[in-house]
DNA sequence: TAATCTGGATAGTAGAGATATCCAATTCTA
DNA sequence: TAGAATTGGATATCTCTACTATCCAGATTA
């Protein structure tokens, strides 16, 4: 297909198509001739994929593309390609000065017995944020955390049930992609409905 | 005290700290002279919150002026405070359009017995989730939602506990807000690190 | 009294994420 | 096959957000 259907297809003006492909989120049409170029479907899905992450998840054109690269160089087995997806976002951060709270993160997963990389980016993310609850003189402990990450246990081990029996390894870590990344914010939504609804139910007068 | 101090004790600039006065975020100090005004705790706290949700969290400045106002506005109970932090973000979405995605939630709501207002942007953010799987071929049915859902029940009692026994209503509104919003990348990098290591567990050699 | 600091106003900056315009080559349409 | 429309690619321009810098008259400090 051509760029116009390209755009027809995927409800993104031509414009903008360009200049995804000159930022490397979209990889060029197979040029068929000096001044034209044809488009598959590998091409019309990509696209969508990345509309849904930098739309509905909100990530930065830059962090898609980290994403989408590693998602594209890796056909491994599960676990890898998860930790893939999982790692790619938030990848340009600077390591973050070590706080006190490095080592409460530390000491919250030893506690759980995870298996989790050093280097993780979920670490650095968990310390921010008890630093900056230090900070707003509202501290956490790191136990008031540990309800928080049984819940999350579970919630991982349903995220992994969904992946199940997928064997393209493609699919698979598109898939895993979309589980990590895009319903990010439909749990939070969630967790917003059920607070309404328990606060409701504690307090309300409904 | 006055503005260099203010700016000393936050790590703020003196400029930025005049730009959030400008736009609504923090209000003006109280005015000793035509060229003087003192500000006090209040100041300093306020604009801790302010970096904490525009920094950590990443919501915008116009969004985390809606969240401000309607803390400080509110003095009500539990429930009001909480409806009123959990309502403020995305407050300015428009009202999207009437997708199919919008009855499944309304499915869900309905099985899951949860009370939630009808107009919770919660439900919208649910619904274009579902919207761009769909889009990407890879649809979910509202059911599958249905264990994440038990799950953020828990979470959110959780939640709710941890506002137990917190009588002034100005630090109960304050402290749910942090609660709701602040946790949110915290809960977000559990998932991730609970994720890798189901992963690991399941189909790692390490 | 002189140097510094203050709040407030106005203008300017940097980066992100597109958009718009131009061009020569190519392809459709009649 | 002529002429209009479309294409890919390059470059320039735009809009928005979140700051940042400068200026100034009045206030404070040394």
């Amino acid at each position: 297909m051509r760029m116009s259907e390209l755009s027809r297809r995927s409800g993104t003006s031509v414009t903008t198509i360009k200049y995804y492909i000159r930022e490397g989120l979209l990889p060029p049409g197979r040029q068929t001739a000096a001044t034209q170029a044809e488009y598959d479907e590998q091409h019309l899905r990509r696209l969508r994929l990345i509309r849904a992450l930098v739309g509905v998840r909100g990530l930065s054109v830059s962090a898609a593309r980290d994403v989408l690269n590693a998602l594209a160089e890796q056909t491994g087995d599960t676990h890898v390609v998860l930790g893939l997806a999982l790692g790619a976002i938030r990848l340009a951060e600077e390591p973050a000065a070590d706080s006190p709270e490095t080592a409460e993160v530390d000491d919250l997963v030893k506690e759980l017995g995870w298996n989790v990389h050093e280097a993780a980016p979920a670490r650095a993310a968990l310390a921010e944020t008890l630093t900056s609850l230090r900070t707003l003189g509202a501290p956490l402990h790191w136990r008031t955390l540990l309800p928080y990450a049984h819940l999350a246990e579970q919630t991982a081990s349903v995220d992994l049930d969904q992946l199940d029996g997928i064997e393209d390894p493609l699919e698979l870590a598109e898939r895993a992609l979309l589980l990590t990344v895009l319903l990010e914010p439909a749990l939070l939504a969630l967790r917003r409905m059920a607070q309404e609804n328990e606060s409701a139910r504690r307090h309300g007068e409904h």
